[in-house]
DNA sequence: TGGCAGGGTCGAATCGATTCGATCCACACG
DNA sequence: CGTGTGGATCGAATCGATTCGACCCTGCCA
């Protein structure tokens, strides 16, 4: 009787595996995976021959699968889009992070598997590659508060989580920047100006996601962490903003319409903070549009550093974050908590950037 | 003696398997897994008693990687990006086809895991995601030729592949859209407004991603077929354009730089053609930065029908292509190689939408 | 009352690799 | 010449589920 692994090898059809490959190169399965993996000690003749019976039975390398129930690892980090990905898409910001963080990982051999979240907020469930899609890490990006169904799922399923731009949590690895005080440094640019009638365009405030001018009642309630913390930076530089308009997202479109209604009024503000570049930006065309001259009669800052090769000359003044550095920083996280280490957190800095678009405040 | 499930049962420490769960419910680990998957009879109590187990030993359901190995399926699509994932994310057309397959993925459970492809023409390898991720189906995004070792690898590892906007090889599923014919209808609207020096803005013509004018040496060489097509649509409505800008990238800032190059100098065409809108808006700004009305002194037109809030009220003519509708297509062609079919190929319309950047030939 | 149908459950094989411990052999050393 | 050493190879267990075929038992019908 032939020896049992003959059996599927003469069956042909079938995909080889790699039993396949040792019978046809006369070793044991064993050595014929040390052969691929290196793992051990092996003959460099030996190697060749199972290597050379492969390329005959076009054996394309080890099944993945198998190789991933045996480890128990996946060696797929899940990336939750906190938004739409059409809109997550549409900004620089969500994709220069993300660049980063696949730049890091592809050397460490980790993949990104992208997880929608079907952030409706009136679907019950969760979407089901979160439920249940293999991943060895989870990488959150505008992920919500801590009561996050997102969150709770990830939790149940012991999956090790970083959460980027989140609020600080426990047991959970966080990447951050210091918006607060970056927010505080350009508004104090603005004071410095001698601007004193300053309107504050936001992001969106939490997962209504509204358009238009907010009050004291919906500042006081529940607001994502990152826009709360960009607001306070305004308040830590001393300065009320005289208006504040939500925005349902971070589009160049939605800063125009801000901009439209902020700036038509009659007690139009001499300077207007806006909490992205791409807002600051959709601001900035809407005063041209109206007519206005920036900085002259109005000035604009914005948040991130992004490149808006659609402003022409003019140059945002802005915060600048490390975008790519971000990216990368949560591909270490990610690493760390492969090895076994506890969830930390990373704090990066920001750095102030005046440009053209903010001046001393008309008289 | 214990039934050996009991084994890691008690042991703790480690996460339950169906094994752990099957024991504490007191079933077989067969009628335990019927009952998580309901593929087969099972009475409802038996169901709710395993599931009350599942609960307490804090067991998060079958384990992805068991049931992917049993199953030989992993439930993951490939995306190759075949450029680098920073300039690919900067562009609206790949990200909107992007969430037109993840959306129809989705409802599917099957994942998206982005592989970047290193385009860099002198390394020699190939991504190691690409050589050994798990995956079911590959798209190849903005995928080059037929002797791409990209193709080359996928075929060898026997991975069904379906390529957006390649050309069409046998064996390989393809999604495109009927940019030749697009490019003429939008030629032919500026010869009929009376246009007759046209120059033209291309895409990258190869992986060497040069940028400026190019004669016709480069033009009979070898050239990506999407750009190719675009080329020929010119052709087709009987122009040869004065001058030919080659870009390294659709993205605004390449544009604004051809539009600089082509407008500044004497001879200057009438009217722009460009490959993208991207590169178009920028030609746009630059033709506003050189004090040229658009579209009284030059007209400009677009490919693609994508969203340009900086451009304020104008319209940009262009051809508009059903981007979503692309990425859904891809999604349908993936679903049917799951089901076994043969790679098949699908081409989308496209249609002239004329919009407020073209008018009649300055006299 | 006997037989048959079928719902419910179970045991065991299986997916394709990795890896631990054992074995074997050649060579060097005492 | 016996033995120790270590490189090369092998056998078997294991990862965690799915699924096929067999089995049991109940209830219905003849």
């Amino acid at each position: 009787m032939l020896p049992p692994w003959t059996r599927r090898y003469e069956l042909s059809t079938q995909r080889p595996t790699l039993a396949d490959v040792a019978a046809a190169a006369g070793v044991s399965v064993s050595t014929a995976s040390l052969a691929f993996s290196g793992a051990g000690p092996i003959a460099a003749a030996t190697r060749e021959r199972v290597h050379e019976a492969a390329a005959q039975l076009g054996y394309a390398g080890p099944n993945p699968l198998g190789r991933q129930l045996r480890r128990g690892r996946s060696g797929i980090v899940g990336v939750v889009i906190g938004d739409a990905l059409r809109r997550a898409f549409r900004d620089p910001v969500s994709t220069q992070v993300l660049d980063g963080l696949v730049g890091t990982l592809g050397p460490l051999d980790l993949g990104v598997l992208l997880i929608p979240s079907l952030s409706d907020p009136d679907s019950p469930g969760v979407d089901p590659l979160l439920e249940s899609a293999a991943m060895d890490v989870a990488v959150v990006m505008w992920g919500g508060g801590d009561d996050d169904p997102l969150l709770e799922t990830l939790r149940r399923r012991g999956i090790p989580t970083v959460l980027v731009e989140g609020q600080l949590l426990p047991g959970i690895g966080a990447v951050g920047i210091d918006d607060r005080s970056g927010i505080e440094q350009v508004t104090r640019h603005l004071v410095e100006l001698g601007h004193t009638r300053i309107a504050c365009v936001t992001l969106p405030l939490n997962r209504d996601r509204g358009e238009g001018f907010i009050g004291e009642p919906e500042l006081a309630g529940r607001v994502w962490a990152i826009t709360r913390r960009r607001l306070d930076g305004m308040a830590d530089a001393g300065v009320t903003p005289v208006a504040v308009w939500q925005t349902p997202a971070s589009l160049v479109e939605h800063g125009a319409t801000a901009g439209r209604a902020l700036l038509s009024g009659p007690d139009r503000p001499t300077a207007v903070v806006c909490q992205s570049d791409l807002l600051a930006s959709g601001v900035v065309l809407a005063a041209r549009e109206l007519g206005l001259r920036v900085p002259q009669d109005v000035s604009v800052a914005g948040f991130d550093g992004i490149e808006l090769p659609w402003l022409g000359t003019d140059v945002l003044t802005t915060v600048v974050q490390p975008l790519t550095e971000k990216g990368a920083a949560v591909g270490h996280l990610v690493r760390d908590l492969l090895a076994g280490a506890e969830p930390d957190h990373r704090e990066l800095p920001v750095t102030l950037r005046v440009g053209t678009t903010t001046g001393p405040a008309p008289s």
